[in-house]
DNA sequence: CTTTAGAATCTAAGCGCATAGACTATAAAC
DNA sequence: GTTTATAGTCTATGCGCTTAGATTCTAAAG
């Protein structure tokens, strides 16, 4: 049974199928009793209109598209859990042990700005289309939901740069999560400037913090523009340079770096941690130590996460506001109408400095 | 500038457009030498292939729907936040305070839901469409969202069941967390028999309960459900018929209820509440009549949600596969290929039995 | 060199809708 | 009664792709 179209409806309501259409899309065209007895006809027959045909004849999809990580098993829910990855069909009871996800990865990144993405195409009516690829066809299922949408977000960027500029050149695109590049496209990224600007400001003008140390896995960009900020604050204060530690999300690791630092009796002011997982990992480490927070040395984290509420003691940070980079995305795709950008734009969005404990305050916001 | 269609292609590879369309949708029927030239003429003019016209030619899109709850505003991390409901517009920083998301809604259910649908619609190589609405326009926005797929997973219904079936005689429709019902249409629950069976079971095995109480907030269909299910057990174990008590998540209103329960000395051996929010504000409340959890009364939730584990005593609880009720969605949907199901359908995804320390055990799986 | 099966390619039609522009009904103005 | 403006409706076309069936090319067999 074929689904009804246009010209069923038209012929049941003995009108043309232009009035058909005009009664959906512009309704002030048609006659009251007219436009009734199309609806009438259309509820008869189960009419839906199709929107491929749709998109098709106005050259606009009404649909923005955000791409995701391939490697979304590794998100918390999944990790480890058979019941994630072996997909459907191994249904057995024994698939459904596996490890619990981990609190300290709430909420996460990828969904909160997933989730602002999608509260505000639903605000300016557009329908989301989520897209990403588990197997190796990442480039195939870009393409594909580029052709889907009238404006494109991409978490991150595997293929070359020439397919990227070429995507660019046929749809508007945004990137998230990285702040600038000379491609036409609208990077957006957190305003760490000011984050880490207001961390440091906080710990020496409250705290009367002077020597400052930076600890992140510096590999990663995020980290270093982060630590660069940090660096320039802390000269601009007149504070003795800060130095960076290299480290990442290992209790061993961390363990003997900052064994390492107590040992040569350096302990500074403040640790301050690229992210509150690491900040979380550090007061771990330091509680093995003997080392109290905040009283012996200040933590500080950067992101917001749940788990840095109800850590002991609780952790100030930097909240970045992930649901409002999506809320961005989404907003300046919508504005473009399916048309490209011509330079390379950006946007930020913000940062806040949250005041806990772990500072040496109790919990007032500033 | 227009956007390169399949005549562009075709013209500047020196072929026809049906060439070009085998190309992506059937190599093998094309030459080695001729795909090359065609590849590279789309490479060089960026064609991307639109989906509205390969899915209008070939009635099918490729993609399925997932319709959300209107008012994901509730959502626990955007709950109180202004930042979350005002829109971009106002975008001054004092926006930004608000209430900080609730743990205790961790994982959230429909977020698990539509991740194990994601990521299922992607092993499969479907696109995932989402929507919603944010203001009155509920019915207008499933009409359309049908209208882009081959396939809709609803999680609820507000409108008049007629909509439905009609919509049902269209499309494939997945009907989320509803055990039953007689349309047309697939029935996705939770596996709530087996789960509270083995909840009962093992409160008579292993810690020899006979007297059981079951809370919850009983107009809640599920709830209901539940109740039912452990009446029955209780009765088949030869216990004393199960009590209920119809409860809300108020600390005030449970207080009294419990209250009541102890001054009347009629303590049960084992609370069965309906689900983990509500057994953790049971143990705040019994903590604050000075009853001990498990030793004085056991209590048993049903979820499975990260703040359960982190409980002091860790609760007990039926843990739900919300990700692969979802999974199971899409691969229902899939299956179908644009299919519509003629016969009321239904299918569970499993629960299983967490034992943790609020029913006496010590953390053992079971 | 011719025949012929099969591979490669092409022609042509249609998918369901939106909308410009043509046409008709209606009512107000003359 | 005629003219004219406007609201209401219709005809006709095109959006970019897929694919059945027609046509042409290729190469092995005779």
């Amino acid at each position: 049974m074929r689904r009804a179209t246009v010209y069923d409806v038209a012929e049941r309501a003995g009108v043309s199928i232009a009035t058909v259409s005009f009664t959906y899309r512009q309704p002030n065209r048609v006659r009251e009793s007219t436009r009734r007895k199309v609806l009438a006809a259309a509820r008869e027959l189960d009419y839906i209109p199709s929107a491929n045909a749709r998109g098709l004849a106005k050259g606009r999809t009404g649909v923005l598209g955000l791409y995701s990580f391939d490697l979304l098993l590794e998100h918390p829910l999944g990790q480890g859990n058979p019941a994630s990855d072996v997909g459907l069909k191994s249904d057995v009871d024994s698939d459904l042990d596996g490890a619990e996800p981990n609190i300290r990865a709430y909420p996460l990144y990828v969904d909160e700005v997933q989730r602002g993405f999608e509260l505000e195409c639903w605000h300016q009516g557009q329908a989301v289309l989520l897209s990403s690829s588990d197997d190796g066809k990442r480039g195939e299922s870009i393409t594909d939901l580029a052709g889907r949408v009238d404006g494109l977000a991409l978490f991150s960027w595997g293929e070359s740069p020439e397919a990227l500029k070429r995507l660019a050149k046929t749809i508007p695109v945004v990137m998230l999560s990285q702040s600038k590049g000379d491609l036409p496209v609208m990077y957006l990224s957190f305003d760490n400037e000011s984050g880490m600007n207001r961390i440091v400001d906080h710990l020496v003008d409250v705290h009367g913090a002077r020597r400052i140390v930076f600890i992140g896995t510096l590999d990663f960009p995020e980290v270093g523009v982060r630590l660069d900020i940090v660096k320039r604050r802390v000269h601009k204060r007149g504070l003795p340079a800060c130095r960076p530690i290299d480290a990442v999300l290992d209790h061993r690791v961390l363990y003997q770096a900052l064994a390492h630092v107590v040992r040569e009796d350096k302990l500074p002011d403040a640790l301050v941690c690229a992210n509150d997982q690491m900040a979380l990992s550090v007061m771990d480490v330091l509680l093995d130590l003997g080392i109290r927070v905040p009283r012996d040395v200040i933590v500080t984290g950067v992101d917001g996460i749940l788990a840095g509420r109800f850590a002991t003691p609780a952790l100030t940070t930097v909240q970045l506001y992930m649901e409002r980079l999506g809320r961005l995305a989404a907003d300046s795709l919508a504005e473009r109408d399916g048309q490209p950008w011509k330079e390379p734009r950006s946007a930020m969005a913000p940062a806040r400095l949250v005041v806990r404990e772990s500072c040496g305050c109790h919990g007032q916001a500033v």
